[in-house]
DNA sequence: GTGACGTAGATGCCATGGCATATAGTTTAT
DNA sequence: ATAAACTATATGCCATGGCATCTACGTCAC
């Protein structure tokens, strides 16, 4: 059977005009309250993250993650290294690579920094997640994510 | 009264992940496709497409649509007018800005990249947005977009 | 009209990401 | 054991965006 809702009404070019407005202003605005209360941006924070989430984690890690290239990852990292938020250990089963860990600065970081991200998150999106239409566009958005890794789209060359 | 359906369940750093990794991977895999067939990126596609909706549009009208800065808008400008798919016509109602508009090559790039942008979208999307849980998602993009336009949230300094 | 102030956008400098390449280390085939 | 093939990531070059600044122009008060 084919039909009874196809429900497939939806404006394509809207919604991805919508998303990427939604990340552009977000990530900006979330840009601005991490810089001036804790001096790292977004991305910082959310490597810093990643790393608390995924200590021992690889370069090659962080850059799946965030679907964004290995040499970027690398020099990312550098420059959390050099602020002594980061360190690399040698990976004892292949000398390719390093192991990452956040330092004793770095979580303390990120702790805080975690508690500004939640809560300027909250502010600016005030209640638009809230109520059930809320939650499906939660989970909606959840499972594109997770499709879009499954198949591996959008990932970067180096 | 306050609560039947609190409903603010929500995990907002999550939600906040899943809508940066969604926007990078289709934004990367829009890219791939629109430089190899029309050569172009996204970006790019997003300006002609406001140009062809919005004739006459000036440079602080685009910076403002995509939350970007005014320098970074001109320069995109520019590099539109030196491929020769956009004008920059005198205002004459105001000396210091230009109008901006498509030329005929313009116009033609945007309707051929607009089909792929579609039907790139959709086949990246699949079912994703197409029940009622994907319109749900969809409106409340939306709404969220308004309300951070609203709020001027997010814009650039520059 | 003229000067003070404000605005549009062009431009330069810097930071960051993509991609190509280089380097070192690992695995595989023989 | 060794050479060839592969892999992890560091590094260099280039493109792009943010922000500061500069210039031309516009507006307002007097």
């Amino acid at each position: 059977m084919a039909s009874t809702s196809r429900g497939d009404r939806v404006d394509l070019p809207s919604f991805f005009a919508d998303l990427v407005r939604c990340e552009t202003r977000l990530y900006n605005a979330l840009n601005d309250r991490l810089r001036e209360r804790h001096g790292i941006v977004t991305s910082q924070f959310e490597f810093l993250r990643f790393l608390r989430d995924h200590p021992g984690a690889r370069v090659a890690d962080i850059a799946a993650e965030f679907a964004i290239g290995i040499g970027a990852t690398s020099k990312g990292i550098d420059r959390l290294e050099k602020r002594a938020w980061v360190i690399r250990q040698p990976n004892p089963s292949d000398r390719r690579s390093s192991l990452l860990d956040l330092t004793d600065d770095g979580l303390r970081l990120v702790e805080a920094a975690a508690a500004t991200f939640t809560e300027t998150l909250a502010e600016l999106t005030a209640g638009a997640l809230s109520g059930p239409s809320g939650q499906a566009a939660v989970q909606v958005l959840s499972e594109l994510r997770a499709t879009l890794e499954r198949d591996q789209i959008g990932l970067p060359t180096g």
